[in-house]
DNA sequence: TGCGATTAGATTGTGTACAATATAATATCT
DNA sequence: AGATATTATATTGTACACAATCTAATCGCA
């Protein structure tokens, strides 16, 4: 088995399916005025708020040279907070606002459409998901958990 | 069920690992002067040499945005020649240098460096390979195939 | 043959992603 | 208590990735 023929790759699928997703989501995430990452920034705080910065990474395995700017254009846009932890100063405690836990309601039907745009994949996928997670904690989880 | 809980999604798996795969073939690409994007296309070109941008658009499901800088570089390293086509003036063909071809031995390693380092993730790896693929298909494949 | 439609790649603009590095704050050790 | 080590985030630099748009070349149709 040639070793280095595209079709024998393992990780390139994986790859090609990130960015597939990626392309998949943005028209409706950008009804939203969001993108595919800000989008799993705001999945992590609508499920807790006012978690840090590095809480976020570590869910999504980011660190803050993505975080930081991202985090800075959803408060621009006036769905979050950033503010400076009391306890430690290093710290930067991100929380909704208002219209950030609000926008939750329009985010609902996000995964509702993805799920019939993908229907017949969605069997395998759910096959995959323990996987992936296992892949990921193999390679490092990169984010500011390393 | 959350439709918007972080662990409930089944694409985020797919970004999370794909990411984790480039942060981990990084370093021994590295040493190759290749980035993973630029490792792709070459393991296109030492499969068929002298195609199309287009053509390695078309398996890679990038478009000339992504390719056009990233070819430039690996020219630049000497590693391809680009040059338009007689037959159809709109077409740039791609050419390994024999250097480009050279770099093919030393690249051998790096599946397999990769490999071991995931033995124990292969198995499931190879298992959802083919829904990757279709998943891709599924949602549209990017790329200069659009 | 001429013209409109389509295509290939370049370019522009925006938003990531991550390695390396810097700065300030906190933790740990002696 | 003071010094060193570690940590959290920002910053810098580089390389993507892709939507939108542009330009020139080619295709398809009347």
């Amino acid at each position: 088995m040639d070793v280095l023929r595209l079709d024998n790759q393992l990780c390139f699928p994986i790859y090609a399916a990130a960015h597939a997703i990626g392309r998949a989501y943005a028209p409706m995430l950008d009804e939203l005025g969001l993108t595919y990452p800000q989008y799993l920034v705001m999945l992590v705080l609508w499920e807790k708020d006012g978690v840090g910065l590095n809480d976020i990474g570590a869910r999504l395995h980011l660190d803050s040279g993505t975080l930081t700017p991202l985090l800075k254009r959803l408060e621009a846009q006036g769905l979050v907070e950033r503010t400076r932890s009391t306890e430690d100063e290093r710290r930067i405690v991100v929380a909704l606002t208002a219209e950030g836990k609000k926008l939750r309601q329009a985010a609902v039907k996000i995964p509702l459409k993805l799920g019939a745009k993908m229907a017949r994949a969605l069997p395998k996928m759910y096959a995959m998901r323990g996987a992936l997670r296992d892949l990921v904690k193999i390679l490092g989880s990169g984010g500011d958990d390393r």
